[in-house]
DNA sequence: TAGGCCATCTGGTCCT
DNA sequence: AGGACCAGATGGCCTA
């Protein structure tokens, strides 16, 4: 029911109401004391007159609930649709994380999609060098690091981004975890432009700052800091095979 | 205990 | 008229 439930979220805000029209239901959840008390006294205060304006209150109450209902099964609905963004976004998901929040989830989606565009464009630009070029024709490499970890044994270089997506996420996915024998900053900015990640993590101020609060949070997640390893598959390094046209690329 | 996050209610607005 | 969408208000839960 609520979009928490069958989460993995140890927190669930929600009550527990069944989303159901009918009036037991509802009456049953303690969100609709204070409606009820307020209808209660609304009807002591009225006295014992009752007539077109009674039924007019029901009728108006009746639409309220079915209002409420409609909202509420909105909500839900949007939140399901949240819930479906987050598991896949590249952050850690498991029992003992704390999910993202909305504003987090849809930040970090931004600049996720963000990300794996510049890295698409990168790719066929590297591709339209092979191709055009004299290079031998390597093995197709992932466009993107995270989807190099499921490629394990690779040999890896990092992506330029994966840094800062990484400090915007905090964490990632537990399934998507594995260990780099290289350092965070060995071999991130060899290639790239740095105007690259600095246009993808423009934000706004207020949201940079957003962005520290709410996506730092997670104490359970990969931290990066400067010089240290990384296991998280945001720092997962590309194939051997993209480095290698990538520098191609750039020397001509 | 304060602050963050969330679900829900509610009234307003827009659209069909 | 009815439904969808939105934003403000409110109160609960959780964490630092």
């Amino acid at each position: 029911m609520d979009s928490d439930a069958g989460s993995s979220c140890s927190r669930s805000s929600s009550p527990d109401i069944v989303v159901d029209d009918s009036a037991g239901s509802f009456f049953s959840n303690k969100m609709f004391h204070p409606y009820l008390q307020d209808h209660r006294d609304a009807g002591k205060s009225e006295g014992k007159v009752k007539g077109s304006s009674e039924l007019n209150k029901e009728e108006n109450q009746d639409l309220r609930l079915k209002v409420n209902s409609r909202e509420r099964k909105r909500m839900h609905d949007l939140n399901q649709a949240m819930d479906g963004l987050r598991e896949v976004m590249p952050y850690a998901q498991g029992p003992s994380v704390r999910k993202l929040s909305k504003i987090s989830t849809l930040l970090l989606a931004r600049n996720y999609i963000l990300m794996l565009s510049s890295s698409l464009e990168e790719m066929k630009k590297l591709v339209g060098d092979v191709y055009g070029g004299s290079a031998a024709v390597q093995p197709r490499a992932p466009a993107h690091p995270v989807m190099a970890s499921t490629t394990p044994g690779a040999h890896l270089s990092l992506h330029p981004l994966a840094p800062s997506l990484h400090s915007l996420v905090g964490s990632t996915p537990l399934s998507l975890q594995h260990h780099s024998s290289q350092t965070a900053t060995a071999a991130a900015p060899a290639s790239h432009s740095p105007s690259h990640s600095s246009s993808f993590l423009s934000f706004h101020p207020s949201v940079q700052g957003l962005l520290k609060d709410s996506l730092h949070m997670n104490h359970h997640s990969f931290r990066h800091f400067p010089g240290m390893p990384c296991p998280c598959s945001l720092c997962q390094p590309l194939p051997t095979t993209t480095s290698t046209l990538s520098s191609l690329a750039l020397n001509k």
